[in-house]
DNA sequence: GGTTTAATGGACCAAATGGTCCAAAATTGG
DNA sequence: CCAATTTTGGACCATTTGGTCCATTAAACC
């Protein structure tokens, strides 16, 4: 087994390179060069591994998925309280207007503007990545509600789609150049509103 | 004075068929030939009338900003109170996710997230925008205030920026598929959240 | 070292991209 | 009717798009 010639590059490497680009630059904006570039590929090498354009984005969509979530694992289990994760988040989001460079926001969230509702299986991936996010943020109120700092009427669902939909918000507003300041103060507000 | 051939097409009309393009698509995956045939009109003329597609997108762009904020001033003055202004204006946002046809968002929002940040003309459109809607919202929560609606307590200007994320929210979690019924329990939280 | 296997670079492709240009046509004012 | 003015359709253009294909090269096993 294993015979011929192996792989010259590392497919999780390259993979992160391109998930860089989609992320910065979106779909369609993202040109074959550019991605071919970054992954240090040259274009046969690519269709060998990866197939498609699409392939490879849907791929990256993956990637970003699984890494995101595992992030946020981490996070839940770092923080000093569940809803002390939950601002955490938040402020994470916000935090993107400090940084001077390219905003790049959130790969799915993006995607989901860019062009979910034209691809239904990129819009799948979408939706379970989004269904995802809410059942993390899920996990963390009821954690938060056994320990009480979040009160045990609410309904958990429903306040993991309100952090969903607001670090989707707050990932917008940074895009549009609200500053720093003003998205943190509205992450207080938000924070506030799980009581 | 008005001398020779006068034009075939209203320009407000095409324009206002380029703008529903540009929001159903964004602005790389409008292609030209999709926007002439949608406004009805030959290469030639268009870049005549109109410079080139980036010029036409941002003429766009400030004509959708115009009527939405005419939109809201009409919305403010009909409601029954401020704070019924502004829960209506959010559950509309969501309504979106209601429809079964392409889900647009909002033009604004959505070129913020698609290239606001490479495109600095086009990122002061929309952080202008953007700040014409806090203002509206700043408005409405002001008024608010003085009916006793909301507690004077509050800042105005950060409520005001807490309704624009959450309206930025909603679209975009309407284009990743959260369904409507729960877009709406969202809403009610947001609402509540202003007290 | 030979054989097997597969990656590599680069030539090649058709289609579509945004954009320019011009001769012809059309409508106005005199 | 003539002249002035401006739109119109369509030919044309270079560039870029995503994608295919193949002869060459190179590694790994026996």
């Amino acid at each position: 087994m294993n015979l011929g010639r192996p792989l010259e590059f590392d497919p999780e490497v390259a993979l992160d390179a391109a998930m860089n680009v989609f992320w910065q630059l979106g779909f369609e904006a993202s040109s074959l060069p550019a991605l071919l570039q970054a992954m240090g590929l040259s274009k046969s090498s690519f269709y060998n591994a990866f197939g498609s354009k699409h392939q490879l984005f849907e791929a990256c969509l993956e990637r970003f998925r699984g890494r995101q979530i595992e992030l946020m694992q981490q996070g839940l289990g770092r923080a000093a309280s569940p809803l002390a994760f939950i601002r955490e988040m938040l402020l994470a989001n916000a935090a993107e207007a400090r940084q001077h460079g390219p905003r790049r926001g959130c790969l799915i969230m993006n995607t989901a503007t860019e062009f979910a509702g034209r691809d239904p299986s990129v819009g799948e991936l979408v939706g379970a990545a989004a269904r995802d996010f809410a059942s993390m943020f899920r996990e963390a109120v009821e954690r938060a509600q056994q320990q009480g700092e979040i009160p045990s009427s609410a309904d958990p669902e429903v306040l993991a789609h309100y952090l969903v939909t607001t670090m989707a918000g707050l990932r917008t507003m940074v895009k549009a150049g609200l500053p720093a300041d003003e998205l943190e103060k509205v992450v207080v507000l938000a924070v506030q509103a799980l009581r």
